[in-house]
DNA sequence: GAGGCGTACTGTATCGATTTAGAGAAGTTC
DNA sequence: GAACTTCTCTAAATCGATACAGTACGCCTC
């Protein structure tokens, strides 16, 4: 049998309140008894206090839980979802607290519930969820803070947001292009879809999509292209499964091999532009000449490939997340971050060709 | 104050038992009266059983704990580093448990043994520690299962290995190096000297080093050299206080800026080897020509810029380690996982040039 | 030597659940 | 109609700690 506070009282002859005081609180009892105490627990191979049972009492786990979309070994293939646990833990390690990343299988809703609900945690954070996805009303249900990357109806007192104005930035990318004179526009984007093919989609309007950011970016689009006189319709849109260059280069593939072949292709991230920007060389085709593209996120490879994109602080967000989530503010005004974005132009970007 | 098990047991007029029979055991009440249970716990806002309590009951917490070296946010930097916990990651999503992230502070060593002992967890897992460190002290004492990369003295019944042949690796690389004719050899690594500080180190012997992967990988090395008639005191080895490209550039700077320079500069990762191949450009040197370089890990970028180096599976050892970890094996000798490492030969060695 | 005060420790209640043994009622079998 | 199941549900014990009120006792003061 596991030794506990009673077994070691038990053998030093003092209570068990005595034995704990000994650890969490070296100051209530004298140094003698203390070290006596601690030697026996020594002896008994007692451990010091169980974590599981202190977390119960003190009403505190010391981690925060953070929950993403897709498998949870997808965040690590994603140069953005890395930046972002990055800072993430950064905010973590500062405040001593540990990093809780909950399994979220793709296939069944119900385990990514149950996840939620047997995390020992004291806030989650919540990176890039389908709206309707019942793990966040699980979330919200737990009644504890939470922070995430996107909006949604009936966010309660306890949930703060830290983002970027996603439309905004996708607006200023879209009249980019409009001002080069693109007409012939194309989307490819994650998540547009709710089946996880590659191929063009049947999207009335950018509010069907299910994924926060996706949808706002879209809106973005579709804004800067209504305002350069291009109706959504003309628009095509094409959805990637997995937030992947080979996907990104299959997307392409769809627009590319059937004339007449847009102007401009624009990719709701990095990672699928630069799939784009492969399915382009291997057609002869040249990015800034024959086709535009731009992409999202601006990770590091984006600059080395000279990728026309926007920037976002992926690092700081999570940063600002983690921050947020374990202090949260009193105020409910600071409980709303807005990071700033900008248009990063490259070399992927040019004239239309018509 | 928040419902619990037993405000939902009231208001219906059943046991508390009853009540968690209804979330947990469906088929020991009648439907019915589950019906009615849930909706007045619904109605109470009462999200289910605590995790906390239902964790301390069952004696399990239903996460495992990672523990890195450096900071939390370090790993994240570090591609290698990444690889590994998509590994991980996997493995625990597939057992559906949760990965906990321990903060672990560079500065304040007793923060990390605090941050093992409130983990609320069912087992570790050690990526890169120093052997000295008071961490692993208390990951012992707490009496669960433990799954590291490193061989340690004292690693008890409950303790597996998975890594690979540190020291043959190297072996490979050095006489790969020594076959080409270099004489005049170096080596840079992290971890070399207890002080964080970049520059030559002071080193009688790889038994010195207090890093399990950086000594066996030195001492791979000095075998090599040896057998090729290279004595290990007229090898300079040069420490790096941070696994980062920059750091290895200045470290590199330490070796090429002196007459005679190195004809060969082992790096013992990637990302330091990358740093060296900078500072040789920056000097007009070609690599492989004027200077070879030989790096370890195989990382993405490794291939892009044809260095040379040793092929690890990285994210194999992470995902062997989680399923090690979640179940543990009965078998002794099914608990040492040895996987299988190769030289990979690319641009930047060649033969020596006096 | 009565009163006040601080130190060192004890004992009990509490945290929120799970589990086990078993009570009581209803139905089944011989 | 006695014996046996089966189905529901309950009471009490348990998990391992922490919080807090309370007590014993020595010391100081006037």
């Amino acid at each position: 049998m596991r030794p506990t506070l009673q077994t070691v009282a038990d053998a030093v002859g003092v209570s068990r309140s005595t034995v704990s005081n000994a650890y969490s609180r070296p100051d209530q009892l004298s140094g003698d008894l203390r070290d006596r105490i601690l030697s026996a627990a020594a002896d008994l191979g007692y451990a010091g206090p169980d974590p599981t049972a202190r977390s119960l009492r003190k009403r505190r786990a010391g981690a925060i839980g953070m929950l993403f979309t897709a498998s949870l070994s997808f965040a690590f293939t994603d140069p953005y979802a890395v930046q972002y646990l990055r800072g993430l833990a950064e905010a973590a390690e500062q405040a001593r607290t540990g990093l809780l990343l909950l399994p979220l299988s793709d296939e069944d809703e119900s385990a990514a519930v149950a996840a939620v609900n047997d995390a020992v945690v004291d806030g989650f954070c919540v990176y890039c969820m389908p709206d309707w996805h019942p793990a966040l009303d699980a979330i919200a249900a737990r009644g504890l803070p939470v922070v995430s990357g996107q909006r949604r109806a009936g966010d309660g007192p306890l949930s703060a947001f830290v983002g970027i104005d996603e439309a905004a930035a996708t607006r200023a990318a879209g009249a980019h292009l409009m001002a080069l004179g693109h007409r012939r526009v194309a989307v490819i984007g994650d998540y547009l879809s709710v089946a996880p093919m590659i191929g063009p989609t049947t999207l009335a309007s950018p509010a069907d999509v299910a994924y926060y950011g996706s949808r706002e970016r879209l809106r973005g689009y579709q804004e800067a292209f209504a305002a350069g006189g291009v109706d959504w319709s003309t628009v095509t849109t094409v959805n990637v499964p997995g937030n992947c260059r080979r996907d990104g280069a299959a997307a392409a593939a769809h627009l590319l091999d059937r004339a007449p072949r847009p102007t401009a292709i624009a990719a709701l991230s990095d990672i699928v532009a630069l799939g784009v920007l492969d399915a382009l060389r291997a057609r002869g085709l040249r990015p800034g000449r024959d086709v535009s593209v731009v992409g999202f996120d601006d990770i590091p490879e984006a600059e080395a490939e000279g990728l026309t994109t926007v920037h976002q602080p992926a690092a700081d967000r999570g940063r600002r997340s983690g921050e947020l989530l374990l202090n949260p503010p009193t105020d409910p005004a600071d409980r709303t971050v807005v990071l700033p974005t900008h248009l990063v132009v490259r070399a992927t970007t040019g004239p239309a060709q018509s």
